[in-house]
DNA sequence: AAGTGGTCTAGACCACCCC
DNA sequence: GGGTGGTCTAGACCACTTA
């Protein structure tokens, strides 16, 4: 093999399979791991691949891998480039590895897990509900001393704020209070928010939110909450603060979401440890 | 370079600082990142020694670390592992990369957002508070339907009961109920938990918790809380189950925490994507 | 153009598991 | 002892940033 990074399109350099391989993962006829033209990184590539194969049934839970030396040359890259995948794969909770003995599919329950804090859509996608949102207030206003502290702004900068009832197939689960700094993403006024996503549109500007900074809290229901969320004040709602920094630090969300109590639940799991 | 691991004891592999480098990562003299006696990984060494160093302020918020290049030559380690090393502390918090710019210490606020749901000791040190307990109960009982399903063990199996109250500076906070498997621990029932730590004893019998699976949600106060919580029933609590396993998979603690709404916030901080 | 992080490779030794 | 994952290395090319 040569050194280096070969040409993504010239060199094919691996035999394999022809839909399946032994029992470990199969690959399509005609079309290895590689797609020439696939900017992703090669170790994202295996890991999705081998993701798909787990998500389709191809590879039941508990199923054993080949050896990592095998699977290496079967999907033709190298073993630190594999294993980078597989530790994806161990933190997503697809996979789990065994010292001595082999790496294995995780079982279901594992991966029905989130390993951050499930967002509402996640929870719709993952019961099979329809998310649908009610638009409560969608405006630009000014910031006020608190909000331009959270931002890094000025006072009285543009603030883009929208306040949504966010409802599971029609029943209102809690209220979504966002604010965003306005000139971070032009003409969000004029977008219907009662189907679009507010995260769609700050990627759609550059400005990806990579890290969130949240707290969860059990209050009652504020007054002004109570309507939609058709509860009495001073019920039990969950509330989760968000902050949200892009990857130039850039503090590009803040939102506060209401949960009626009786009605949602956060899910998570995390690995313990250092 | 020889290839391959070098015998941990016999070679000093670099030359190294007399206290300081540069503007870089500094090294005590005498001694350096290799503590050839150390089992922990070199990654996980050079992780600590460069977190070590920011907690410390040594490295402040926003230092430019040196490039990759010069800190492996500096701490006789391969480009590879300390890039290990670095991805670690991105997932801590503690350090970000910038492409073509270089690696810089995090942000304070960054390093104060715990990756994972901050453990109730984990705040309590956090704001300098001391953590006690009230033991409420302890006891052994054999173990219910739920329960052994919870476990994976048979009905009427042994299992040990703690329900403490928990509170911070004497404060009650919160009342945790947990539920072990008792024959993974012996012993447990003569254990001073006003004091002891429940995952310790786990970690201490070779039990120890990888995986936490947790639900949370907002509640009104059950009537057996709302004496040791000092609330009226019906006011908000949150509660928090989880349910711990260890790295072959068994059950080893299944706890539910139900903490004051007014007087306890989880915390937690996550990297989204993908 | 030089410097820096991002990706990738081939090959080595170590530690654990099981026969 | 053979197989398997875990760690580590030296060196290469690519992509972004800065001057």
């Amino acid at each position: 093999m040569d050194n280096g990074i070969r040409p993504r399109g010239s060199t094919m350099r691996h035999k394999l399979g022809t839909g399946k391989d032994m029992d470990g993962v199969s690959t399509s006829p005609q079309r290895s791991l590689i797609a020439p033209d696939n900017p992703e990184p090669l170790w994202v590539q295996a890991a999705e691949l081998i993701e798909r194969q787990v998500r389709e049934g191809v590879l039941p839970a508990g199923r054993r891998l080949p050896a990592e030396r095998d699977l290496c040359t079967q999907l033709g890259i190298s073993r630190v480039t594999l294993r980078r995948a597989l530790q994806h794969l161990v933190e997503r909770g697809v996979m789990r590895s065994s010292h001595g003995r082999g790496w294995y599919v995780a079982a279901r329950s594992d991966r029905e897990w989130p390993n951050s804090l499930e967002s509402f859509t996640e929870t719709a996608r993952r019961k099979g509900l329809v998310p649908t949102s009610r638009v409560l207030r969608a405006e630009v206003k000014h910031a006020s001393l608190d909000e331009a502290d959270e931002f890094g702004v000025a006072a009285g900068a543009d603030v883009f704020l929208l306040e949504r009832v966010r409802m599971l197939d029609g029943v209102p689960i809690a209220v979504d209070s966002s604010r965003v700094v306005a000139n971070l993403v032009p003409g969000l006024a004029s977008v219907d928010f009662s189907r679009a996503s507010l995260l769609d549109e700050l990627v759609a500007a550059g400005a990806e939110p990579v890290v969130a900074e949240s707290t969860i809290e059990a209050r009652g229901c504020a007054p002004e909450h109570a309507e939609p969320l058709q509860l009495e004040p001073g019920d039990p709602v969950l509330t989760m603060s968000q902050t949200m920094t892009d990857a130039t630090d850039r503090v590009v969300l803040v939102s506060t979401i209401t949960y009626r109590g009786d009605r949602y639940r956060l899910r998570t799991s995390f690995v313990r440890g250092s």
